[in-house]
DNA sequence: TACATATGTTACCGGTCAGTAACTAACGCA
DNA sequence: TGCGTTAGTTACTGACCGGTAACATATGTA
């Protein structure tokens, strides 16, 4: 089980950042690319300019840095989710598209290997560690806001499809680990959600929609081919 | 990190079988429930009833045997795949659909927890790990094979249809780690693959079909129901 | 000047990891 | 009887792991 873990990892001095904000984002890049279990503390401290006695002063355990990096990562995915969201209050088929517009973009994006939470859900598998409860609440409230928005549009099947959608999201952060770079099946994700959408809402989305004059079917289609 | 990993395992004696396949089976189980770097040789061995250095008599090392263990279960998931396509043959629709049953039950099944190839595409990062060629391969090998089936059902957009399908197939197999025992959000990946069946193949399957006789609608609503 | 806070340095602990050496015991077979 | 194969046993190596102790050095502030 060789590791190219010790190979000296650049350090993120980032000039006037504290030593726990260097830790903090040194330990999440490289939870994110080499993975939690093939990251050491030290190599954290070392990645972040420092060393292993600083970090333990900022941080309980490794087991604690990792549960706090999820909890992070939930914050910033809402933060995101809230943004794409907002624009187009009051029509929920947009919302959705906007969601995947979003996450296809960024966690699903060019140098982007998967999603960090079902990353961990993967690495962690003992029930005892910190993250797990993070990640168990933020994957059932993903599922959760996704048939709740499917329920706003108007769906034939509301539960039904908010849980296709998250099989899709799911499915998309995960292929990238396999399929890097552009050519994944990732590509077909934005249409694969549009059938979906066409097929349990109501056609010409009369639905719950309220402000209908906010459609922008040209900027979708342009968005859904920008990632092919 | 602590690990429950010490915990004394239960020898699986199985009589009459050769400590090489004993250790094979105790380590494909074991990478399975508890994940690849969880899993100590030493675990391995002594789970299998015996001890390290017969684990090193029957393997060269730890990543080969997890390269192996790989290969097994990708041999595994195509005479499973080709066992539930088989008795359709002429009826690509029906095909897929039997795929899907199958994943659902099987790799998506009650005590699952995920799929086994993927999960170790996110436990083993390092392009230079002899698993990683595995993984790559027959992810790339279950893409063509759905595009394949995709064209041959006569869909719109063979290469989209594929990949959706792809991407619940994966999402379905993630989920389960966060969303155990029955009520996860794969209890409506069938009915998503049916959606997207009727929304890319042409209506009343007349297709590529041959053998439009074999439909067994009932059949596949039943199974559908089942998993709910 | 004096003190508190934040950080760096070095050395260490006990444990686990993957992997090896050397020897011994059982069994099948000719 | 003798030999080869298969397997169990014990002890070990060197590296790395997470985590700690004790001490030294800054820097800012009062």
């Amino acid at each position: 089980m060789k590791e190219a873990r010790s190979t000296s990892v650049a350090p993120c001095a980032e000039g006037g950042m504290r030593v726990r904000d260097r830790i903090f984002r040194t330990a999440r890049e490289l939870f994110y690319r080499q993975g939690i279990r093939a990251v050491g503390v030290d190599a954290i401290a070392c990645g972040a300019g420092t060393n292993k006695m600083s970090f333990y002063r900022s941080f309980a355990s490794k087991d604690e840095l990792v549960a706090e990096c999820l909890r992070a990562q939930v914050t910033e995915y809402w933060e995101r989710w809230d943004a794409s969201v907002a624009p187009h209050a009051g029509d929920p088929r947009r919302q959705i598209e906007a969601v995947f517009e979003s996450s296809m973009s960024k966690s699903c994006g060019e140098d982007a290997c998967g999603c960090p939470l079902s990353n961990a859900a993967v690495e962690l598998r003992e029930d005892t560690h910190p993250g797990h409860e993070v990640i168990r609440s933020y994957k059932s409230e993903v599922r959760r806001r996704l048939r709740q928005l499917a329920r706003e549009a108007g769906a034939s099947d509301a539960e039904a499809l908010g849980d296709a959608l998250m099989l899709l999201l799911e499915g998309s952060a995960m292929t990238r680990l396999t399929f890097a770079g552009r050519g994944g099946p990732i590509v077909n994700s934005l249409s694969a959600v549009k059938t979906l959408l066409d097929a349990y809402l109501p056609a010409k989305r009369k639905a719950a929609s309220v402000a209908a004059k906010k459609n922008r079917p040209a900027r979708s289609a342009k968005a859904a081919e920008a990632v092919r």
